[in-house]
DNA sequence: GGAATTCGCCAC
DNA sequence: AAACGTGGCGAATTCC
């Protein structure tokens, strides 16, 4: 059962049943109290609908003030999106309005939020923008039921619809997944985290000063090169180097370890407390961590590849150091269960390879490949990184012959993904979500002749090294896609399986999701019912996805109280 | 003086 | 040991 939903954003709104087997729409709801109506449905029909709406994460979020909690549905947005890369056309505005204007032959609008072209006027802020972009003539539900009927209709035509519609599927649970976490948050101890930044930089400095551990590295910085030096300016560093008689082709990190310097040791400790202070320092906590919860603002499928993004916070580059500021409420803990080695399984499902399969079988993928590479774990770990994201120098050469005889399969299937994109050609993941296409200059640069590829640019741009770069693009792409896609549905079915359980405890949550690894934050007295779900969730996913594959996707299960002992 | 770019490090 | 994919983000620097 799909329901179409609008809201008249005063907290009621209209309600249609679509699609239904007895043809025709079901008739027309108009209720005042949208999220009150759309709970009751759930409870009555035992959470098979699927809302069908404009965009996840403008209604849910209003929605999820009331504590609704929905199961299933299907955002017309990212559907748009997906299905507009199928046809190459990767990019273009996926709105509610956007698509609706497709179908009818209309200018189309661009997305809320994109830039709105130079020379446009700027936004006028007297009003609230309108997200769904329908013109205002035109009635919304009419148009998301239009919208959402030839959505259907052009997922039939693929040539795999059914795993179309499951990518469609995951992408809107996701995206449900994603306002639900934002709505938890993780748990978070600032003064953890306080205590932490002390002890690495000494007391925090009021104004805009340095640290005192920072102020007096700096000094100490500027002393070994015998005269003022930002150790933040890059610029200023590779100057202060040649000075000394230690030239440096850039300042970054294992560049400098090749000098021998006292001044070396000195400015590699400052350039790791000073990232830390700026990306993850008290202003950061101050910012983004509220009453015991961080709050990422995650973007859906906001990575070509379909893996998520933020805006910011930072949330998918929680350094390792103050991981141990997330900590499970009294009573409660964490369970992190990470995919392990999931690209190399990927590929072995996706490439059909019996070789790597059957290594694949194995908790140690990289176990069973060594023996390809006389015992030597590291190598063929090197190896198959390499195959995977077209690594060619250093000693990759000959570790690549060895993998392409023991694993021809795998290495044509990564191989053909390559020439795909050499050749301007686009790449799919095992579900259909599709690279973008090169762009125009791309285009000029690799196919054009030598004189319009000269013409921009001062350095003439090098036509065989850009179709190489794409080709490794396009290579990493149906892997890192395919694994996206794996972890999308492991998550939709982690989701689903814990509303199964026991929540006279509090009602356990997922908190925080990044790229092949997933955390929940639950009572302690479920935390093994819980991870029984996350282990069948995985094993869900396999099916779902791969169908009778003989590849394994063991998951690295941890129950910890604090994040940092994952 | 604000926007865009570069550099460099963090995560997977 | 270092040039191999996807990103975010902050400080410095450069552009306009």
């Amino acid at each position: 059962m799909r329901i179409a939903v609008v809201s008249d954003g005063h907290g009621g709104g209209r309600l249609r049943e679509v699609g239904s087997s007895d043809a025709g729409e079901g008739s027309l709801w108009r209720v005042g109290h949208l999220s009150g109506a759309i709970a009751d449905y759930e409870e009555h029909t035992g959470g098979t609908a699927r809302w069908v709406w404009a965009s996840t994460e403008e209604l849910y979020s209003a929605l999820m003030d009331h504590s609704l909690r929905v199961s299933r549905c299907h955002d017309v947005a990212l559907v748009e999106s997906l299905l507009l890369a199928y046809h190459g056309r990767c990019g273009e505005p996926r709105s509610l309005g956007a698509a609706w204007a497709r179908l009818h032959g209309r200018e189309v609008p661009p997305d809320p939020g994109q830039r709105p072209g130079e020379g446009a006027e700027p936004q006028p802020t007297l009003f609230e923008p309108d997200l769904c972009t329908v013109p205002p003539d035109v009635d919304r539900l009419t148009a998301l039921i239009e919208v959402h009927a030839d959505q259907q209709r052009r997922i039939a035509e693929l040539p795999h619809p059914s795993r179309f519609a499951l990518l469609c599927a995951v992408e809107s649970a996701g995206a449900l997944a994603a306002v639900e976490m934002a709505h938890a948050g993780v748990p978070w101890r600032a003064d953890v985290h306080d205590a932490i930044l002390t002890e690495q930089l000494g007391p925090r400095p009021t104004g805009a000063t340095r640290p005192p551990v920072l102020a007096d590295l700096a000094t100490r910085i500027s002393a070994e090169f015998g005269r003022d030096v930002n150790p933040d300016s890059p610029a200023q560093l590779v100057k202060a180097f040649a000075a000394i008689g230690h030239p440096v082709e850039s300042t970054r990190s294992w560049a400098l370890e090749r000098v021998d310097h006292p001044v070396v040791p000195l400015l590699l400790r400052y350039k790791e407390l000073a990232r830390l202070h700026a990306a993850n320092g008290w202003t950061w906590l101050e910012q983004w961590v509220r009453h015991g919860r961080f709050r990422p603002d995650y973007i859906v499928g906001g990575v070509v590849s379909g893996r998520w993004a933020t805006r910011g916070g930072g949330a998918l580059q929680i350094p390792k150091v103050v991981r141990r500021a997330v900590v499970a409420d009294p009573d409660w803990t964490l369970i992190s269960a990470d995919a392990g080695q999931l690209e190399p399984r990927i590929l072995a499902a996706v490439s059909g390879d019996t070789a790597l399969a059957t290594a694949a079988k194995a908790d140690d993928l990289y176990a069973p490949l060594a023996d390809a590479f006389g015992g030597d774990r590291d190598r063929a770990k090197v190896a198959m990184i390499s195959a995977m994201y077209g690594q060619t120098g250093g000693d990759a050469a000959p570790l690549l012959r060895t993998m392409r005889h023991a694993y021809p399969r795998a290495m044509e299937y990564v191989d053909d993904a390559a020439r795909a994109g050499e050749e301007g050609r686009l790449v799919r993941s095992w579900l259909g979500r599709t690279s973008p296409p090169p762009s125009a200059m791309w285009r000029r640069i690799v196919f054009g002749d030598d004189v319009a590829a000269a013409d921009n640019g001062r350095e003439r741009p090098d036509g065989a090294r850009q179709a190489r770069s794409r080709g490794r693009f396009t290579r990493n792409f149906v892997i890192q896609a395919t694994a996206a896609e794996w972890a999308l549905v492991f998550m939709a079915a982690v989701r689903r399986r814990l509303t199964g359980l026991d929540t006279s405890h509090g009602v356990p949550q997922m908190v925080f999701f990044q790229h092949d690894e997933l955390v929940l934050h639950v009572p302690q007295a479920i935390a093994d019912s819980a991870v029984e779900q996350v282990r069948e969730a995985a094993e869900e996913a396999r099916t779902l996805v791969f169908g009778a594959t003989p590849v394994r996707f063991p998951l690295d299960i941890a129950v910890v109280e604090c994040y940092a002992d994952a």
